[in-house]
DNA sequence: AGCAATTTAATTGTATACAATACACTGGAA
DNA sequence: TTCCAGTGTATTGTATACAATTAAATTGCT
């Protein structure tokens, strides 16, 4: 039994990270119930916090999100007064949103309450680090092993 | 410039976790192209193929998954052939999931697949074991958390 | 037996995700 | 100038997720 199934074991690895993932999610929903956001819609805010306006492409390059995530989230955002979408006068293929003044006035009070939401987490910088780090390694194999032809389109069928 | 501020490692931790989470998924969507499985779907398999039937209940608990989830999910494997949904005789409330012939069949075909596919990834078993320990860290603190009333429903409101 | 409390699935509603497609628009080539 | 390839957003369709509710059935209690 000295063996270890190397395929269960990267089940195992990745069942971790998605129920890891859900978590957070419950996690940040529950933080930021009192300004009624979820995770992705937090994140999305943050870009916006830190440079804004962008345009829909320019937020979707920094969240790994496309289009057909973000018009919709974006459509929530504003219809809950925290962005603006208008369309570029330059360029009428682009939406860029802009941050209204409620957005605005709200960072520090939502930067607050994750801070000390987080402080609950009660993780050393050195916990983080590691993991970030192992994430990193884990995160570019399965970038590299999806541009191999291996595991794309012209795989064989199974019917 | 030696202090981090914490809420932002946090974040950057959490973000990891979702993108390596949506990235694993689109490994095994992709590993798993030619049986048409998802990864929910895949895992769903895997627990059943180590044990069926199990009730909706059971599975959702090896999955961490409820009904909402799992209903439409088992509806799609049911309409895809690999398994049947059949209501208990002796606890009518419950739905028995089985596994049809052809899931059988195929499994050894499903595993092989993945194991080709995991191997691409090249990943050591000390890896693996480092981030599933950390993992498991991160987890237990955020279910301890979402346990105490600071971040439960009884939140003060913002409005 | 009779009924309340509990259990279990299914349903409903909201919010992601992402592939594929549609569509409008821009900039450049002919 | 007209046409076209490429770009950016929106839309559509499919598949998760999960909270909240509903409905049906069982269990436990009297």
């Amino acid at each position: 039994m000295a063996d270890v199934n190397p395929v269960l074991l990267d089940e195992q690895l990745c069942f971790s990270i998605y129920s890891a993932s859900k978590k957070f999610n419950h996690f940040y929903q529950s933080a930021l119930a009192p300004f009624g956001l979820t995770y992705p819609q937090y994140i999305a805010m943050l870009v916006l916090w830190e440079k804004a306006p962008l345009t829909v492409h320019q937020l979707g390059e920094r969240l790994e999100l496309d289009s057909g995530t973000l018009t919709p989230l974006l459509k929530r955002l504003e219809k809950q007064g925290w962005v603006t979408r208008v369309r570029s006068q330059i360029d009428e293929r682009q939406v860029l949103i802009h941050l209204t003044e409620m957005a605005t006035t709200k960072r520090d009070e939502v930067y607050s309450r994750i801070g000390q939401c987080q402080t609950l987490l009660d993780m050393s910088s050195e916990e983080i680090d590691s993991m970030m780090t192992e994430l990193v390694t884990v995160k570019h194999q399965l970038d590299t092993v999806s541009n191999e032809r291996l595991i794309t389109k012209e795989v064989d069928k199974v019917n």
